[in-house]
DNA sequence: TACAGTAGAGAACGAACGTTCTCCGCGCAA
DNA sequence: TTGCGCGGAGAACGTTCGTTCTCTACTGTA
């Protein structure tokens, strides 16, 4: 038998990617059970119900999304292109075959107004994300009203790549993104 | 016997509620008999499935989103204006106790992968709206690449809204889009 | 009054799903 | 070898839901 964390994390990884394509409530525990080859009683003695196995799901995906940003602000040298660097993540994603819109907003729309634990943790994530933008924006030195403008940006133009299916909104939140940097921090 | 079209006025306003309230999947046709008054039968007659009265019920959002628009931007006197009266007319719309995000967005990442009519009738009316944003653009003189920014920002006030539960998103977006208008139009 | 047609209320049906249970096989101790 | 505990496969259970069907009441007509 397979030990309890690789059995964990098989089950998590299988349901993310089959929440993510399909949609949660679209995917039963049978489904999950197939893809992550752990049988549905090994399934329900590492997660107590369907709703604990979405909360995290969400949790997996928050550490995925920040070890990515992570990887693709090292590149950039200056705050300032660290900023931009997160337009650059975006767009790169948006590129990815089966981008579906960012899994937070999708399952917050799906049982956001159900599940007060499936709130939360989107909510979560999205304020760890606020909060690294105010970090850089500081670091780049402009007014911290900056901050919130710039993740807005972010995630209209997950929301706008997903329904349009094109990965244009990523430059176009970068371009705009250029200009409220500039403007905040005196360069224009 | 209430006339054809009153009963579908009836069924559509009341799905539109629940949907729009706890979720689409979350409602049952059942609730929406209960609380249209219309029986299962009247409803099945007037829509052939659930999908197609979730389609009648995103159109019929549509509508009043446009409408809600138009009456805000009537008070605008120039471009300029009702391009930023968007986020006024967002900032109200926030306010309302019962938000719950924008229907189209929410219902696109609970059932955009799934249904191909639901996904067709959301990308529809963001694309009216890019349109709308977009002839603004032109009349304040900007460049139109202005356009899809600020249609980003509208985007992005939403999610974050809907999520943080808090109205501050309108005005953060507000104040981003008056300087992105400023620097197309060479007044910063 | 008798009758035909229609619509409403909700029972019924079949499928799907979350969760639990049963049965079987395997590894291990004595 | 025998017995025992544990885990896997998936059948079973109870519920929910979309959709259809049945029965009853009512309206209008002769």
């Amino acid at each position: 038998m397979i030990d309890e964390k690789t059995a964990r994390e098989a089950v998590i990884r299988a349901a993310d990617e089959l929440f993510y394509t399909r949609g949660v409530q679209a995917v039963g525990m049978d489904a999950v059970r197939t893809a992550a080859g752990v049988s549905l009683k090994r399934i329900y003695s590492l997660f107590a119900s369907k709703d604990e196995l979405i909360v995290a799901v969400l949790h997996h995906r928050t550490t995925i999304w920040d070890a990515g940003l992570a990887t693709t602000s090292e590149r950039a040298t200056s705050a300032r292109e660290r900023l931009l660097a997160i337009f650059d993540f975006l767009d790169a994603w948006f590129r990815e075959p089966d981008f579906r819109g960012c899994a937070f907003i999708n399952t917050h729309g799906e049982l956001g107004a159900t599940s007060s634990a499936v709130a939360d943790a989107v909510r979560e994530q999205k304020r760890t994300f606020q909060e690294y933008v105010a970090r850089l924006v500081a670091d780049v030195g402009a007014p911290p009203a900056l901050a919130p403008q710039l993740a807005i940006l972010a995630e209209g133009a997950q929301t706008t790549a997903a329904i349009s299916g094109s990965p244009d909104a990523a430059h176009q939140a970068r371009a705009a993104a250029e200009t409220l940097i500039d403007v905040a921090t005196g360069r224009r």
